[in-house]
DNA sequence: TCATTAAAGTTAT
DNA sequence: ATAACTTTAATGA
């Protein structure tokens, strides 16, 4: 899925590196760069007005950043900010248009790419906005957990905090820790040592 | 059914 | 130590 390391490399692509908490960019800013994440997490959020967080979504490894913004004339409508320090691939617009040409099999990729995060976007919207509590975790466990090859029951360990949870589904956090603690009773995933298995 | 508030316990830096 | 995260309980929309 992501495009090779030493190609986009050689169509002039830099290495970049981030801290914890470093803003990659910017709800508001306009895209200029192509990221690909080699090592480390990011996430995309935005903040209500009361400050209460969205996290629209978490990427890692191997996972681009903003990069269906690059094909518009508009500005970011979310932030990214490393969750872990990062390094993350950054060419700009300009040279990536020039690789995507060069290379139609890329191109097709890349769109496969997009048309992925869009599909699971909408699966994961439509469950936040018409389900109830447990079934917006269930989903976004879902999601992460179809990634993975192990797919047994209670084999895969959320990269979650409780937090992250709440505003990946737009609960309180109270409500996702009581909801969790539900869905182990019920046996939808098993919690060990705070980690959620599911 | 879920958010809010408050208070306290736990873990990570 | 201090901040960040987790948990429980009470109350109200």
């Amino acid at each position: 899925m992501p495009i090779k390391e030493n190609l986009l490399h050689s169509a002039g692509a830099t290495e970049e590196h981030y801290n914890m908490g470093d803003y990659i960019f910017r709800e508001s800013a306009s895209p200029q760069f192509y990221f690909q994440i080699i090592t480390g997490e990011v996430k995309l959020n935005n903040y209500n007005s009361d400050g209460k967080e969205f996290i629209q979504n978490i990427l890692t490894n191997n996972d681009f950043l903003g990069a269906p913004m690059l094909f518009l004339d508009k500005s970011y409508p979310m932030n990214a900010m490393a969750l872990s320090p990062c390094r993350i691939l950054k060419i700009c617009k300009n040279s990536f248009f020039k690789l995507l040409e060069m290379h139609p099999d890329l191109y097709t990729h890349f769109c496969t790419s997009m048309a992925n995060r869009l599909y699971n976007k909408y699966i994961l919207m439509k469950t936040i906005s018409t389900h109830n509590a447990a079934e917006r975790l269930k989903e976004v466990m879902q999601l992460m957990k179809q990634e993975q090859e192990n797919q047994s029951p209670y084999s895969f360990e959320i990269p979650l905090t409780r937090q992250q949870l709440a505003s990946l589904t737009g609960l309180c956090i109270e409500t996702t820790i009581r909801t969790i603690k539900k869905m182990e009773k019920d046996q939808m995933l098993r919690i060990r040592n705070r980690k959620i298995l599911y």
